[in-house]
DNA sequence: ATGGTCGCTAAGCGA
């Protein structure tokens, strides 16, 4: 079962990119975050075409929005209760017995203080969150999305320079990895390239060439607990997808399983 | 220290 996760940053705008993606990568499930429109406004009809007939839409107007896309019968289930705002930025699907969520983290402004910057304390709250609900979660969960943190040193281009920067600041990455290692959860992209590899799924728009500098940092994720981590057989960066054009400022992440 | 680029939806905001 291969199962992939994108930031497409508009499901619209970059429907030609998706096709792309299926065709190269056949994911069996494919989640979608900053899918930028509402449920009605989804281009279900492309993704039909690409096989992709089982859809599970969390959309609102204009920003963020995931979704969860399959080529199986999906069951939709309630969305984790993790945004202390109540914006599309959660869902959650059983595919063949196999419970898969997909979140999209608020990515926290500016300012790494959350007295100043209330985009952080809601951040930080969504992090508290999510450790609440995660710890002790049980087995045979896939988590995946644009979790909007950096974890490791080796998952940005240089950890003294960002160790300031929202998304690589220990509050951040201290919360994560309370998050992931109370829920039970293995990082998959990881167990599969431990470091000192580094490994990207972001690269800023501002950049002019980001292949050349490859400034990028790991912020898009796929975390797998009990028997399913076990079965493990691949993960993969699509970074390709970053070069094609008018692009993602996100490149996918897909994980084969047993 | 600063500015750099996108996408939304109609001038800025969020990323």
């Amino acid at each position: 079962m291969r199962i992939a996760s994108w930031n497409i940053n508009s499901v619209r705008l970059r429907i030609g990119h998706l096709a792309r993606f299926v065709d190269l990568a056949k994911p069996d499930v494919l989640c979608l975050q900053e899918i930028k429109c509402r449920e009605g406004e989804f281009p279900r009809n492309a993704f039909a075409d690409m096989g992709m007939r089982h859809l599970h839409i969390v959309g609102q107007k204009g920003w963020h929005g995931v979704a969860i896309i399959s080529k199986h019968r999906l069951e939709r289930l309630p969305c984790p209760p993790l945004c202390p705002s109540e914006e599309a930025r959660t869902a959650a699907v059983q595919v063949k017995g196999l419970v898969i969520q997909t979140l999209y983290v608020p990515a926290g402004g500016e300012t790494p203080d959350p007295a100043t910057n209330p985009k952080f304390a809601h951040k930080l709250a969504f992090l508290e969150r999510m450790k609440a609900w995660y710890r002790g979660a049980g087995s045979n969960l896939v988590l995946t999305g644009d979790l909007n943190v950096a974890p490791g040193e080796h998952d940005v281009w240089s950890h003294k320079q960002l160790l300031d920067i929202v998304s690589h600041t220990p509050v951040e990455t201290e919360a994560l990895e309370a998050v992931r290692i109370g829920g039970g959860f293995t990082d998959l992209a990881r167990a599969q390239t431990p470091p000192p590899a580094k490994l990207f799924t972001w690269w800023s728009y501002r950049n002019h060439d980001w292949a050349a500098s490859n400034r990028g940092r790991r912020l898009d994720h796929v975390w797998a607990s009990g028997d399913v981590a076990a079965g493990l057989k691949a993960s993969q960066v699509f970074v390709e997808t970053r070069g094609w054009e008018r692009p993602s400022d996100h490149a996918p992440v897909m994980v084969t399983l047993r």
